[in-house]
Formats: structure tokens, C-alpha cells, sequence
DNA sequence: TTGTACGCGTTATCAA
DNA sequence: TTGATAACGCGTACAA
């Protein structure tokens, strides 16, 4: 600690609180001599002001939060988030802002909410129960909420979920695949898709509303849907389930890239031909996607500029209040190598 | 804001601030009666104590800071950060803090650091004048620094830059190179590698001393050294310069993998056989580095371990002065595909 | 330029 | 044991 405090300058410098204050915040309304004379104390004494106590009269921090579902070390590994801390990251910079990173504390995210100091919050993918969102809604700081169900009166960003899952189930349908496994995220609610919500949720209805055009539903033969952790090895397990099934699908369809090219390297170690044995298609186009061979054909999401979009808004928020928008931003489905027709039988 | 303070509360529930406070803090002290009315008043206003406040007399903030050189979009651009950023996380995990992002403040770390309120700061290469020096070994709250030159007193997280540079030119040498170019981290010193500090400064001492072993020095003819800017365009201009230039070398060694991955594209878009026509080695070991093809020689360090043990440091300081420790990680060279002996002339 | 109240909680001390 | 009163932490705003 710059071991000094305010009242310990103004009385080596013997001058008032107030006049070392103003040396630091307001240095016209002090005699260039007191104020040189105050300046040199400080700097002699390594003292700067307090920034919590700062905070405290200013009611500013100069820093904004992003709320993240999971601990830091997990969600870092998510290819996007990278990216999406670049938009971010260009805002802070334009506003002199830092960013802090929350993770829920203690399991919880209200109590992480509560405890910390900031601007304002944006929250990513949160999926929290009623509590949470009260919490939310009566605090003390504005937020912006990014990939979850957007609450009344609340600034909501979102990438079209349910856009990007149309594309690519409809592409698979063009293609003459009728028998698909939608491989998705474990969502804790073993396979019950019609419970799944936010960004799950609406990447499901998209699959289901192209579905349903075809005269098709998720009916656990034709089109059967399994949960499977986001990672390769649960992509490996989920290719594995359904392969050795009956009814083989003659596409996979998953929910995330990872969990695409997890069970492609499954499909490849087992001596399949992509795409002509087994069709894939992912979610995210997260880098890999386009390294792997074939390159996998999936959905693409700005996460750039979803997170300069969600910051933007939120800095606005801070400085001056603008109505609550919901900005759906949109998501392309990117054609590359790892789908083809069905073999006919 | 929960537009309450502890005041409204305890008028509400015509109690004492005390009261309140300690309903939060100490609920042992309070009946269970008045507790819970307490709690329900508070619940039902929704209100939580103010986190700055709390910090204010608690002087915890429940965050650390990491201190990082560049604005936060451009350093979330190097593929090491968020490896590094993993690592600090599984401390932040453990210890339930969250994590502060600081780039500089208009221009300034100094300011950063005196308007930023946490527990505790990491440095990620810093590289400043004095001055900001002395800001962190006077200031509130304890240091670690990390990828820069250790300062007396504070402890530190390096990675062994000289000896993973060493291994790499040795290994050029032991390959038959003697026509060597560098091509350097822009570094605002216009080639004068002799000035260069921190991690660029450890990299060029370790380049020098095995050269010096063969009595080679860089001497601009068969061994030159040319700054890039560290990315893939950078690279490839880095390239281009050292290849239309009289002397052609046979070996480039690039002080990032970014710039060795810029230059082999340009040397492969040019029609050169890599690592026949022109061998290349990298520093990082980014992912990319083992996706290109031919795959890059590269030295990698552990920047996940690196994130780890700066925190786990920086909490050990927080709550417990411990001695500082200088600790350094070793690096290793990674022998892929992008080297071979030169060409007979 | 200075004195003083204030912001919002926490905590030591004191009273019932 | 339970609760209240008052001081405290650090800087800022405003009247003097």
C-alpha cells in the first residue's frame, strides 16, 4: 500500500485535505507553488488517492464486469470467447474501461454479482433461475445481456441461433439426408429437448422448424437427438452411440464444432470416408473448422462483433440511460467440404 | 443500483445499521427473529450491501488485476493469452476471485494502476520507465511480474527466453546455417538489438551467445537482424526484405511464431520449397505453428504453468507476505518440419 | 484555501 | 445474548 493517506500529506505538505484533493482532481484552484509544493510531497511519499475510496464518492470504478457462466479456465477454452473479448476489448480501450472477468462465486452468480465493483455488467449465456434475474433487474448498475433469453427491460444481444440451425439442417434436407443425428450440448436435461432454453434452445427450434417442414420431427429414429458433453472426446462418444446403433444416420448434425470434430476424428480412426460414408456439420465455425480435413461446413456467429455491439450498449447505459434494445445479429451457414449426398442404398 | 442503503433497511425494519450489517456479516449475533426480518425486508427491496463500501473498510476487493502492455483487443490477438489467462484462472477458481484486465490508461500504466482497485496485481511484460516502477513497489497492494526483467524485492514468473533461443540457434548452426536472418519483434528501437529489454532483449542474448560460440556475431551480412511487426503481414515483409536482398540467407529465425508463419506463406506464395529453398524456426508454439505445412521448429513455453504459478503467487502475497521468489520456466525447442541443412552452393 | 458534512458500510464499545 | 451508538476509513463537494 502507498502507506499514506490523504490526511498524512496535507499534514507533512500543512495544508488542508481538501487542497491535496484538489491538487490531484483540480489543480487550477490551487497557487502553482502549493500546488508544485503539494505534487512533490506526494511523489516524494509515493502517495496516490484511494481508488476505493475514490469509487465511493464518485459512485464510478472505471471499469465494467462480464458475468461468465463457468470459471475462467473453462470458459477460456471456448474458441469464441476469445473473440469475444476482442469487441469488447475495442470499447474498453475507446472508453478507458477495464474489464473484469466474473466467474459465480461459490457456485453462485448472484453472489458474484453482489460482491463486485463495477460500471456495469454483461452477462454471457446466463441461464440462471428467477432469483438471479431480480437480482439483475434491481441493481444497481445497468447490464446487457449477450446469448440468453432476453428479459423485459433488459438490453439483450443475440446471434440468430435459430437462423444458423435452419440453414444448416435445411442444407442437410436439400441434400437428401433423411436420417440425421443431432448430436447436442449436455444441457443437464438428459435429451428433453423442448426444455432447452437460451442458446440451445434456440438452435433446437431452428432444427425442429425445418423439421417440421418436411414432415419430420426429432423421433428418436430417423432424426434422433443425444447429448453429449462439448468436447472431442464427447463428440467421439456421441458418433460412437449412434454409429453403432441401428438405423445408422447417413448425417451428424452437432451443435457445437467441437463436438463436430471430435466425432469426425472418430469417424476418420474407424476408416470412414468424410463425407461420402457420413456427412457432418457443426456449429461456431471456431478455427479448427476450417483446419480440419475435410473442412467441416457449420454455422458462423460474429463474436467480434457481438461482444463490441453488447459493450458499446453497455457504456452507453452507463453514461446516460437508452431505451432497452434487443439486437439479433445475424449467422451464416459456411459451406466447405464435410457434407454430401447419401449414398443411395 | 438497489436504489437502498443499510439506512433504508434499518429504518424499514426499524432496526439499527448494526443490525443490518450484521444480518449480512454475523447473522450468529442477531435473533433469529430479527433476522429474518431483517433478511425479508432486504429481500424484498432488494437490496445488498454496496461492494465499494464493504471494500472500503474490509480493504479486500475480492479481484487481482493483470496488468497487460497493449489495449485488451490486441493482446487477446496473441494465441498465448488466453493460455496464459487458463492458467490464472484455475487460481482464481480456487481462491474465488475474479479477474481484472488493466491495459494502460490513456497511454499510462501508472494510471492504470492508481485508479484500479484490487487485491493484487500481475504484470504481463511491462517494460516501463522507472517511474511506473517505483509506482509498484510503493503501492497498495502487492506485485508479481511476469515476462519482464526482475525487479529487486518483487517477485517473478519468467520463462527461460535465452535458453529456448539458444537451443534454436544452435540447432540452425548444427544444421549447417551460417547465412542467418532475424527477424525481430518491432520494438521501437530501430534494430539496435543491444538495448533490446525484457523478453525480446532475453531471446537476442540467447541468439548472441550461441553465436558467439562460432564466432559469429550480427553483423548484417551473413548474419542480419530485421524488425517486424509481429504478425503474419509483418512477416511477410520481413520475408521479402531479407529475400531480395544481396546475400540471401538460408535460414530465417523469427522472435514470434506469427512472423515465422507470415514469412513461410510469403516464401511459399513466391514458390519456394520450404525447408529446402529456406529454413524457418519460430518462438511460441502457437497452435498454428503445428498446422502449418510443413509443420514449424519452434521453441514452446509453458504459458498455462506460467499463469498458475504468477497467481498462486500473487494469492500467497495477498494473504501472508511471502519472500519473492524469482522463478523461471524452462522452455523447449520443438523440432518439426520447417528446417533442414542449406543447399551445397 | 480551509473546515465540515457526506457517502456507505464495518466494527469496537457500550447498554439493556 | 441482543441490539444501539458512535467512530472509522478515504476522498469529494460545498459553504465559508
Amino acid at each position: 500500500m502507498s502507506k499514506f493517506n490523504i490526511k498524512d500529506i496535507a499534514l507533512k505538505a500543512g495544508v488542508s485535505k481538501t487542497a491535496v484533493s484538489f491538487a490531484f482532481n483540480n489543480p487550477a484552484r490551487l497557487s502553482e507553488k502549493t500546488l508544485n509544493h503539494i505534487l512533490a510531497i506526494a511523489e516524494e511519499l509515493g502517495y496516490s488517492p484511494n481508488p476505493v475510496a475514490r469509487s465511493m464518492t464518485s459512485g464510478k470504478t472505471g471499469a465494467i464486469g462480464l458475468l461468465v457462466p463457468q470459471s475462467i479456465d473453462l470458459i477460456i477454452r471456448n474458441p469464441n470467447f476469445p473473440e469475444f473479448l476482442e469487441g469488447i476489448g475495442e470499447v474498453c480501450t475507446r472508453s478507458g474501461l477495464s474489464l473484469m472477468l466474473v466467474p459465480p462465486l461459490k457456485g453462485s452468480m448472484r453472489r458474484a454479482i453482489e460482491n463486485t465493483a463495477v460500471d456495469g455488467f454483461l452477462t454471457l449465456g446466463l441461464e440462471e433461475e428467477k432469483s438471479t434475474m431480480k437480482v439483475v433487474q434491481q441493481c444497481r448498475v445497468p447490464f446487457v445481456t449477450v446469448d440468453s433469453d432476453p428479459i423485459d427491460g433488459v438490453p439483450a444481444i443475440n446471434v440468430d441461433n435459430a437462423g444458423g440451425a435452419s440453414q444448416s439442417m435445411k442444407y442437410l434436407l436439400e441434400m437428401g439426408h433423411r436420417h440425421i443425428a443431432i448430436l447436442a450440448i449436455r444441457s443437464g436435461k438428459q435429451g428433453h429437448y423442448k426444455e432447452y432454453v437460451g442458446t440451445l434452445g434456440e438452435r433446437i427450434q431452428g432444427y425442429l422448424k425445418v423439421l417440421a417442414e418436411q414432415g419430420l420431427t426429432i423421433n428418436g429414429h430417423s432424426v434422433r437427438l443425444l447429448e453429449c458433453v462439448s468436447s472431442e472426446e464427447g463428440g467421439a462418444e456421441g458418433f460412437q452411440t449412434v454409429w453403432h446403433s441401428r438405423n445408422r444416420p447417413t448425417a451428424v448434425i452437432a451443435m457445437s464444432d467441437i463436438i463436430a470434430i471430435g466425432a469426425m476424428k472418430a469417424a476418420q480412426d474407424q476408416g470412414l470416408h468424410i463425407p461420402e460414408d457420413l456427412s457432418f456439420v457443426g456449429f461456431d465455425d471456431i478455427m479448427q473448422a476450417n483446419l480440419i480435413r475435410p473442412a467441416l461446413t457449420t454455422v458462423s456467429q460474429p463474436s467480434t462483433e457481438k461482444g463490441r455491439q453488447a459493450a458499446d450498449l453497455l457504456v452507453k447505459l452507463i453514461d446516460s440511460s437508452v431505451e432497452a434494445e434487443h439486437i439479433l445479429l445475424p449467422t451464416q451457414l459456411v459451406i466447405r467440404e464435410s457434407v454430401c449426398p447419401p449414398r443411395k442404398k
